[in-house]
DNA sequence: CCATAGATTGACT
DNA sequence: GTCAATCTATGGA
């Protein structure tokens, strides 16, 4: 045991990740995202949504070819790709398929399971409101630009297996306006983190 | 150049 | 329930 693992086996290497983002997607829920820093951050995926290549995915940033902002989706598959929203949240992101296919998985919600006080004093407020959302999460972890592309199979940043869900429920993304019809999210339904808990289900894997 | 929508959140009626 | 905050990307004049 030397630090990098979590909590026994061995982190998600890069062929998880070089995969169709719809398959990396479900894949992530119940995993554990782990961040070293001067206290190690554990927190449980619950919600995740795939966003698709260029031409594939109306509501994807990449869906009308690479940007300055959507770059690192077409990068190295297994890293971490940065967005602001509206102005002033960030939202991460795992790039998934091979390099130069973009895709990515947004990671909207999870469970706090280790450095609580530290994400509590991060987002001025504890409770589901920690991290039951994209931009809560984020802010909770610390985690903004400066965290564009960072490699999550090699860096201080990483996901490990854990404990899959009993169910994962499968539904249309949450806040898009275009593809709205796409089930894309998956999410872990018992979870009470979970953001837009009344949405309902299309179904469950 | 200007207008507007957006993978959101928190404050407020 | 409504709405403002605040920045990027995009589409039209």
């Amino acid at each position: 045991m030397g630090g990098s693992e979590y909590p026994a086996r061995q982190r998600l290497g890069r062929a998880f990740f070089a995969r169709p983002t719809l398959e990396v997607a479900p894949d992530l829920v119940g995993c554990y995202l782990v961040l070293r820093g001067r206290r190690r951050l554990v927190v449980r995926l619950v919600e995740v949504e795939a966003y698709l290549g260029v031409g594939l995915d109306p509501a994807s940033h990449a869906q009308s070819g690479r940007t300055a902002r959507n770059g690192q989706m077409f990068e190295t598959p297994g890293t971490l790709y940065v967005y602001v929203s509206y102005g002033m949240h960030h939202c991460l992101n795992v790039v998934c398929e091979r390099r130069g296919m973009a895709g990515a998985v947004l990671l909207r919600a999870a469970e706090p399971i280790e450095g609580e006080g530290s994400m509590r004093r991060r987002r001025g407020r504890g409770g589901l409101e920690l991290s039951n959302g994209p931009g809560k999460l984020a802010q909770a972890l610390g985690l903004d630009l400066r965290h564009d592309g960072a490699d999550l199979v090699r860096g201080v940043l990483g996901v490990w297996p854990g404990p899959p869900p009993a169910r994962i429920a499968v539904s249309t993304r949450v806040g898009i306006t275009k593809a709205v019809g796409l089930p894309h999210r998956f999410y872990d339904p018992e979870s009470g983190f979970v953001s837009r808990a009344r949405t309902s289900a299309l179904g469950t894997l």
